[in-house]
DNA sequence: CAGCAGACTAAACGCTCGTTCAGCCTCCTG
DNA sequence: CAGGAGGCTGAACGAGCGTTTAGTCTGCTG
């Protein structure tokens, strides 16, 4: 090893080679020479590190998981609602916006959750299992700080939540495509936060506060619609 | 042909079975010596009938989306919130739901349309681009019928529509495994529905009519409890 | 200095993939 | 009845896959 450019071992190159390549195209659209290659080594030393491609998949999995609850343990001793001066709902919309604040612009990590969700395996299952329950204790939370109603079904009521939350997530691409603007950015939460918030503060039908009585544009969604 | 037990061509039962295939494991999750099999075929007349496994990939796309076109012509010249007896709103949550009910209950369709619109291929953007044009041509009746108000950005308003209806479809398996119950059945959206309405009619903060002040239940939501 | 352990590579194995090809059988037509 | 067209099969090809194997290099240790 003449020169090492980052202070990670080859094993931790070569995982997060995977993790990257993972959330791009799946576990399966990715070969072991495509990591190989991608973390400038042989397809040999892959299985060498790693015994075989599903444990390295396992392995992968295990990383971003222990990431993940590591990030939910900052965010809980945070404090849920911290940096959200709004009122209450702010809260219950935020979980995969939250989340993104913490996270390196360009991380994998995003994606290779979502993936994961999608996936159809247990790791997915136990994840969004794990979602769920934190949807529901924080609207537990809200409905004892009185910042929202726990509704006829408390558990659906969370559900519904957690999955409009997630949806935004999973659709950030098509998103991006039709609104011209990345959902999970800044300038995106500017945009989609309001309304969100709008809906969750009085339904549909609450008018908006600022007087823009503009008519919603089906046509030209294109790229960068500078529209309201 | 001995005995053709139905009255679809052999390239209609390999178009089918393909059809099947992909939308429960996705266009590379699919060999064509699976179809063949599935349809009772050797694989060389897979590729007699369609130039190659793109082409059959293509071409199932254009028969779904033909098939999906021809369904939404159907429901609006049905009248878009004909069978619904609810206030306005309840077209708004019902894109999915109303579609889901003029098919048959085994019907791979709606499987395949999650999978395009999940796929990042022209397809599935374009899929995405015609069910957003869609969300803003029913906000825009609902607003002008005055179910609903516009917002303040109606464009953003109707993407969150879309995508929040969207994300019982995309969650489906996930939300059944949680819920103990598919969302999309009978049965299940006699539990999600209503509690979907009062969120859209009021808000987290308007009070459930029926008095059950249960808590919401982080425990026991099917099968073996949580984990760490 | 001898030798062992581990990082690492290059080559090759067996397998499955999409695709091709030669040929059979069964109609339909002249 | 001759003959061509098209549905259809089984075998085979080349490429790429995950994995195995043999062997090289390097640094540490006795």
């Amino acid at each position: 090893m003449r020169s090492m450019p980052d202070d990670r071992t080859t094993r931790a190159v070569i995982r997060d080679e995977a993790l990257r390549l993972f959330a791009a195209h799946g576990h399966d659209g990715v070969t072991i020479r495509q990591i190989a290659t991608a973390a400038g080594v042989s397809p040999g030393l892959v299985v060498h590190h790693f015994r075989s491609k599903d444990n390295l998949r396992q392995e992968v999995d295990q990383h971003v998981l222990a990431v993940f609850e590591g990030l939910l343990g900052e965010l809980t001793t945070d404090g849920g609602t911290a940096g959200l001066p709004g009122p209450g709902p702010t809260a219950a919309s935020s979980i995969s916006e939250t989340f993104l604040r913490h996270l390196p612009v360009g991380s994998p990590l995003p994606a290779y959750l979502r993936m994961l969700l999608l996936s159809d395996t247990d790791a997915g299952r136990g994840l969004f299992r794990r979602l769920y329950v934190m949807s529901c204790q924080l609207l537990d939370g809200l409905a004892d700080a009185g910042a929202a109603s726990r509704g006829r079904d408390p558990g659906v009521r969370a559900a519904l939540l957690l999955v409009n939350d997630l949806s935004v997530f999973l659709l950030r691409d098509q998103l991006t495509a039709v609104l011209g603007v990345d959902p999970l950015s800044a300038a995106g939460l500017a945009r989609l936060g309001p309304e969100l918030l709008s809906i969750y503060a009085g339904g549909l039908n609450a008018e908006p506060p600022t007087p823009e009585p503009s008519r919603p544009e089906p046509p030209a969604p294109e790229a960068e619609g500078g529209q309201a």
